[in-house]
DNA sequence: AATAACGGTTCAAATAATGAACCATCATCC
DNA sequence: GGATGATGGTTCATTATTTGAACCGTTATT
């Protein structure tokens, strides 16, 4: 790895449940030694990719970040789009909704809405959803470009519950549902527990982007439940993409 | 400059009115060899920082820093908590309105809202403002460390206007009335014809973390405008502290 | 007072970054 | 249609940066 991977992988270790990290703890979690990774460190803050707290000499993610991001935003509104249909599917559902982004090789959950059960699917925004084993990524890989399929079903398809689908025909049979359903179900295959329903958001060319998706307990959901998730799901998965994609609705088909 | 110090200047090179760069153009602007750039590219690209327009064969910013800079958000929401003001602040005042906050050694703009007027002040999310020259510098100064005032004071004071001051102390009587005032005003600092008030918005401890401030053309503007605009502005500053800081009102006095 | 844990620093040795020259492709232009 | 120039991308000997074991100073614990 180059140094800028190392870098990288340093802000990597900063997570919503731990947003502050210290210097050792950053050193044996990346595996770099100490005076390397504060040299990366610095270089991060002198950029404002990374603050350190001066009271308790901790390490945060810094505002540089924020603006980039917002850069980015304005291009490529995705979260402005978004996130007010994600917060109607929630208030319909009543149950959690997530927003996923596809980043270099897998789902990263850019937004979350949780319902005010104290029974809820809790996802925490950064998470990285593996494409095999949810909702998401069966829906991603629904319509997603060839060769990232291939590479999902050849890489090491883990199974995390007795429920994980982790034959490569198995999950092969599973995309080609959704695709045909429009919209992927999938039964605790991450975690004991949970049944989520999620549909693609697509780009221009017609292949997806992210996804968006329904999580629930399973103990209170029911079948016809599943169908009317799936449904709402869809719609506001096709609305995004269309929003995204100005009115050219006819290029919504996948081509390749 | 370390690695990482030129892999992060080539992603400040992408902005709102050029969100897409070629290899060569990156090259050329950051002042590096095109294989240097390529490989930092490529690094940055593995790791979601940069994305590669397939057909265009064109770089700009990739989602992985849309996943970093959410992590951050939710542990210091100052987005999330600030834009609803902002957006109040914009329809009272009908003229533009923008949030920003310190990173390294300037103001970022993180937020903005425009008013509906043709003519208007544009600014893009992603700016960065000197401290010397505009009202929202002069308010961050007020509530700063010494150190920051003094570095700010120390470096080049750029005159973009024949309005720009430049004195250090002319600078530092401004900053004092701003201080005293509650707010700060800056009449032309930046740009002929625009006139713009602004407010510190206070961390826990006391010091300044980002500010909010009106901006509009001068032509329109009354002296009664400039005390309405700085009393709401100054408002809108403190109850966005107030909403950052729990309601630990009493901390929000200075200490040093 | 001793210990341990942490943030931070040093400098010779190991490693990774560099850039001039190169190739391939595409569009433009006598 | 072939010369021209602009682009993205690659190579490899040279060069400069990164590395990490051992170190120091501070703070909290025992």
């Amino acid at each position: 790895m180059g140094t800028v991977g190392k870098a990288i992988s340093l802000l990597e270790l900063f997570t919503v449940a731990e947003p502050e990290l210290g210097l050792t703890e950053l050193a044996r979690r990346a595996g770099f030694d100490k005076a390397t990774t504060r040299r990366l460190l610095l270089a991060l803050t002198d950029n404002g990719f990374v603050e350190q707290d001066a009271a308790t000499r901790h390490y945060r993610l810094g505002a540089g970040l924020s603006r980039l991001a917002r850069i980015r935003e304005a291009r490529f509104p995705f979260l402005q789009t978004a996130v007010p249909l994600v917060r109607d599917l929630a208030g319909a559902t009543a149950e959690t909704v997530h927003l996923s982004e596809f980043g270099t090789d897998r789902l990263v959950t850019v937004h979350v809405e949780h319902p005010a059960w104290a029974n809820r699917v809790n996802i925490d925004i950064g998470q990285l959803l593996p494409l095999h084993s949810t909702a998401s990524g069966i829906a991603y890989l629904a319509f997603a470009r060839g060769e990232t399929v291939k590479a999902c079903l050849a890489g090491p398809l883990d199974a995390f519950t007795a429920h994980t689908l982790v034959e490569p025909a198995a999950i092969s049979r599973s995309i080609g549902e959704a695709r045909d359903r429009g919209y992927s179900i999938c039964d605790q295959g991450l975690e004991e527990g949970v049944i989520s329903v999620a549909a693609a958001i697509l780009a221009a060319d017609g292949f997806a982007i992210g996804t968006i998706a329904v999580a629930a307990p399973k103990a209170r959901t029911t079948t016809a439940d599943i169908a009317q998730r799936g449904l709402a799901v869809m719609a506001a998965a096709r609305e995004i993409s269309m929003r995204l994609n100005g009115d050219n609705l006819q290029t919504l088909r996948r081509q390749a």
